[in-house]
DNA sequence: AATGAATGAGATTTCATTCAT
DNA sequence: GATGAATGAAATCTCATTCAT
């Protein structure tokens, strides 16, 4: 009607939409995520997503992308708290052993957002972001060379330890020994 | 069709299925695996699919688990090849290194196995028998917690490789110098 | 499609739906019932079927449900419209002879009902209702024992009537004598 | 191989495929008869089936008409035994009340052939031989008028009988009743 | 004579996307 | 701007029937 103003738009609307990607696609995978699920899951209505963005790869990408950044800060502010060569050695094991980094719900993702960046050119940029991201906060620790070996170490051994059927995680003490073997060999 | 003969046994079927599913997975990813793609590259009909395997969860489940059985062998084979700690060492950098051991296809496959394995239950069995196998070939030339170690250096390594914008692939000697590194410490 | 109008709101599609729904099974029956020649018969495209309807186990629930409405405002009307119980004969023997109850048509629907009420929980209370009705339209003049036994005399007959080879329909005097001798005695 | 005779061919063959086929129809309905269903009832290779019947539709006409032939031979067998028209009344009261005539499993199948008669020409025939016979065997005992309205009484009354929710059947003394005023006022 | 692997036509169903409101 | 009813293309799946053995 003249002279009413609608609702300002919900801001948040295409933040909840991509956040309720995410949890989709943790629970059911790239491959059974409709926009139907994420529109139910965000309680948002259907045409609220193919209004803010082009398509259900659109979604997909800024999701990963979105995923890509936390994930990224994180590690790189475990490891900014580092104050010198043990202390990072002892975050980088924190990253392998601990239970915030790499929750199974993030691991989930992680794994859909690497297959999903083989076929995919954004989410392809989104995966090497994240680990140019993560190669880059331990070298504020140690040479390139390490950190390659370092960065290998934490997402192998995190990914096995996703898949393992015990719940108790890998014994701290080896991965330290492990850590800091390569870090002294490497240095 | 074309192609296709009408014959009453052909006993390869199943398998020249199963090899064809690898293929439209590695190419195209699981999310867009359609029985028709897979008819097509096997050159069935696409009745033929229904009346071997019950669904497309099955044919993804077979597949998956064959393809874990292939990686297996060649895993185990190398390194069964290695008569002393060195060259166990240098099996490990050449599994790291090397071409034929994750190729770009099969690292695809790799990770579609594991994205796919957090949503079924046969894939994830599959992926976690790969893993075992891999630790038990590496078991007879080191101690547990190193076989622990190299292997997720291995994965870590080989899937960072993959997304990596050059092509020639990591530093032998830093590989070879990060693997025995943590070979001695935890040996 | 031809004849299609692309129109965001059509309220009547459901029942246009359930109406062709309702043709197709007398014409063809049940188990030759397609959602395909639903919608071609509604003038709707395939897609419409399931969006409004949760498969066609649902379509053919709603469509007997309605039918069995249909029939029971029928029956009921007829029956309200009798003044005395020689009125209500009068009314039974109708039921059974004339043409606008248990027409070819509605028989035929009636029988796929039945058939598939054995196989269906919800069309199982359709039928059940509208057996309730009929035998409470029958109550306002005849005592329950009556109402069993003439309700019984109605299906049965219209049952028989259907399979006859002859179109001339029964003999009104005989059915209105068979009535009234079981409303006489169980009266 | 040369001088070795096959088994003789199992002369029950088609029964017991006929008698599969009217479990699988009683169990799931005609829309839902498979080949494979009665294949796999009457334990015997789904190429059988196909061998000794010219289609789905064929086994469906003789299983039908089998079925008509039992019930039929019943029907006569329980009034043939009365020697008077008392004893017949008790038979036609019988024949409603009782529980070997119109299981809840016959009548299902009867059901099935009601429906699908409307749709196949030999079951149709099936059917009204059927009733032919039913109202044969009440001639033996009343005229044509009360052989109509006493059939009519049984079919409705066993058909309503079927979908009641208690399981203790009409009223004998009730049903009686109804039967002898029937057969009173048409004899 | 008898079988069952194989096929393809057609069934149901899903779902990204469109577009009138 | 925002919605959700509507569509159709394409997916999965079923199954009667064929035919080499």
């Amino acid at each position: 009607m003249a002279g009413t103003r609608r609702v300002a738009n919900d801001p948040r609307r295409k933040e909840r939409i991509l956040a309720a990607a995410l949890e989709v696609i943790a629970e059911r995978g790239v491959h059974r995520t409709t926009h139907r699920a994420i529109a139910e899951r965000a309680w948002v209505p259907l045409g609220s997503l193919t209004y803010h963005f082009d398509g259900l790869s659109a979604i997909l990408e800024q999701a990963f992308t979105h995923l890509a950044e936390t994930m990224s800060e994180y590690y790189a502010h475990r490891l900014a708290a580092a104050r010198d060569r043990a202390e990072a050695c002892e975050a980088v094991a924190d990253l392998i052993c601990g239970p915030e980094y790499a929750t199974p719900h993030q691991f989930a993702l992680l794994f859909e957002m690497y297959s999903y960046a083989n076929h995919d050119e954004a989410v392809r940029r989104a995966a090497r972001a994240w680990m140019d991201v993560s190669r880059a906060s331990l070298s504020a620790h140690f040479p390139p060379e390490a950190c390659r070996a370092l960065d290998a170490l934490v997402e192998g051994w995190s990914l096995h330890r996703h898949f393992e059927r015990d719940e108790g995680g890998p014994d701290r003490a080896v991965v330290l020994a492990a850590v800091t073997a390569v870090a002294d060999r490497l240095g």
